[in-house]
RNA sequence: GCCGCGUUGGUCAAGGGGUUAAGACGCCUCCCUUUCACGGAGGAAUCACGGGUUCGAAUCCCGUACGUGGUACCA
């Protein structure tokens, strides 16, 4: 048997892609996966005063990071091209007719300051924000309130008009959401939403439908910002006679900031000093970068497993989940139907556990590029060494350079207050000797060192903690890092007893 | 204002009529480690509130409160 459950991500390239779009393509991808259905991307460019010049480029990275691989998209197209809403203009206009022919809908050819005007007049304590709609449409200027002469006159003369819906009085719309149960609106509360605008672009609302009929969606899952506009959708659906047709709605909670409520949005995130971004962003026309999860040192399967976590549960106690096992598990009647806070340290310890699980080779190139970034270019069987003693210690990938820094660049700034502190005549000799015992060690292995470390201080009867720390802040810098013996093991004899000199020497001025 | 949606510890959450109301993050105490981290053992919640229904409600119903979304020729 054929599955024909197909998915779509529909984002506007306008910026940024956030947490919340990151989930949303998540939980379709999870959803078409697990079923064995199709995920599509569209791009919805509709509105041409918000295009961006490299947001779409920037979405098709976003998601090749995630691992979330459309099935067909505009780059790679598909049966039902083409998948940018900009290229498919002249389609939903044919719908928008007929939607007029059938009385559903109408001319409208009121201008900005028309509108402006309307609701600036109508506005009051009762009713702040006016409507255009069932109240107000007859005393607007459309092919509802004027004469057909006038109508034909108007469009004739080529004065620019939009078409807008005709909400029904006294109906209502229901449908049933896969995540909420059965809703209802009252159509009468809902305005006469403009389906084509004046430049012929259709708006979300027609194109959505028109695109989701066309591409054959079978489940349409978006945040529940749309869920008030649900109804419009359902009777274009409806009014189409695509009704049978019709994809099963799911309105995903939203993400909120961790701080007070509301929606998680990028100000957030600079404020309290976390990315919301999956990579980083740079405005076109300010400039201005923001980093996403990836420059910030996030794996690609930590950031999803995060996503997945917000807003979705199985019923055991795992929270730990491989892309694999979510596409395994992934029900959407088990997601949530409130909106949860985002936790910047759970999302760090998710990154944690990830960067535990991978195997020091799968670490080496990802972290690599961070030191990279520092000037330091390791060689790979030395890197991997590093990794290894300190991966456990690395809640992100930017952690490995503070972590491991010491390993390939003699520390530039050095803790001599501490060890000044408890410093001593004894320890300075027992330094010093230690640097001559040492000097005979064949085998500079963390066993060996440890020996002689230790023969040392008990001939100069010394307990072994008294010396440890500062030799620690000798060769790192400060009161961090993985043991002692493995790092001077790993730098080399000649180096450790370079950094014990110049450290001394700190120490004496 | 109106309409929709939501509400279990600081946060993420399991649990959907009878439970000592799981677990995780964070926090605190202790152990391990003569650094830090990891790991381990503990500590802290009457499920927004008020009414029902029921022998019994976090769980079902109704209100209220609070939050949130929408109310654009943006998506």
């Amino acid at each position: 048997m054929t599955n024909d459950v197909r998915v779509r991500f529909a984002p506007s390239p306008t910026g940024g892609l956030h947490l919340g779009g990151v989930r949303t393509v998540l939980f379709n991808y999870l959803f078409a996966k697990h079923t064995g259905g199709k995920f599509i991307l569209r791009i919805e460019d509709t509105d041409r005063t918000r295009y961006v010049e490299g947001a779409e480029q920037y979405i098709y990275d976003c998601l090749a990071w995630c691992g979330l691989n459309p099935d067909e998209s505009p780059l790679l197209g598909g049966e039902y091209a083409p998948y940018r809403q900009s290229e498919r203009k002249d389609i939903y206009r044919q719908y928008a007719e007929q939607l007029i022919a059938q009385g559903n809908a109408y001319y409208a050819f009121d201008t900005s300051e028309e509108l402006e005007q309307m609701r600036a007049n109508l506005k009051s304590e009762q009713n702040p924000s006016p409507q255009y709609d069932h109240k107000t449409r007859m005393s607007m200027r459309n092919s509802l309130s004027l004469t057909n002469e006038e109508v034909e006159k108007l469009i004739e003369s080529g004065a620019p008009y939009v078409v807008r819906i005709k909400m029904p009085e006294n109906e209502r719309v229901g449908f049933t959401d896969m995540i909420r149960g059965h809703i209802e609106n009252e159509t009468e509360l809902v305005d006469d939403k403009v389906l084509l605008k004046a430049d012929g672009m259709p708006t979300y609302h027609l194109a959505v439908v028109v695109d989701d009929y066309l591409m054959k969606i079978t489940h349409a899952f978006r945040g529940e910002e749309w869920l008030p506009s649900a109804p419009v959708h359902i009777l274009l659906w409806k009014y189409l006679g695509w009704e049978a047709e019709m994809p099963q709605w799911a309105h995903l909670p939203l993400i909120l900031k961790p701080d007070g409520n509301g929606k998680l949005s990028k100000r957030d995130g600079q404020r309290l000093g976390f990315p919301v971004f999956a990579m980083s962003w740079t405005d076109p026309s300010t400039g201005e970068t923001i980093n996403g999860f990836k420059e910030e040192g996030f794996l690609p399967e930590a950031f999803v497993n995060i996503l997945a976590m917000l807003g979705w549960k199985d019923d055991s106690e795992q929270e730990i989940f491989s892309m694999q096992e979510l596409i395994d598990k992934f029900s959407i009647d088990r997601v949530h139907k409130g909106g949860a806070k985002f936790d910047y340290d759970k999302a760090k310890w998710f990154n944690q556990q990830h960067i535990q699980q991978k195997s020091n080779e799968d670490l080496l190139p990802l972290v690599k590029s961070f030191f990279e970034k520092e000037g330091v270019t390791p060689d790979d069987e030395s890197l991997l060494q590093v990794i290894s003693l300190i991966k456990e210690r690395c809640q992100l990938l930017t952690d490995f350079w503070p972590q491991g820094h010491f390993f390939f660049k003699s520390p530039s700034d050095i803790d001599t207050d501490t060890i000044k502190a408890k410093w001593t005549d004894e320890k300075k000799t027992f330094f010093n000797d230690w640097m001559e015992t040492f000097a005979n060690i064949t085998d500079w292995n963390s066993e060996q060192i440890e020996a002689s470390f230790n023969e040392t201080t008990a001939k100069h009867s010394l307990k072994k903690g008294e010396v440890m720390l500062p030799l620690r802040i000798m060769l790192v810098g400060g009161k961090y890092g993985p043991g002692v013996y493995d790092i001077a093991a790993h730098i080399g004899k000649e180096e450790t007893k370079n950094r014990i000199i110049s450290a001394l020497q700190l120490i004496e001025e």
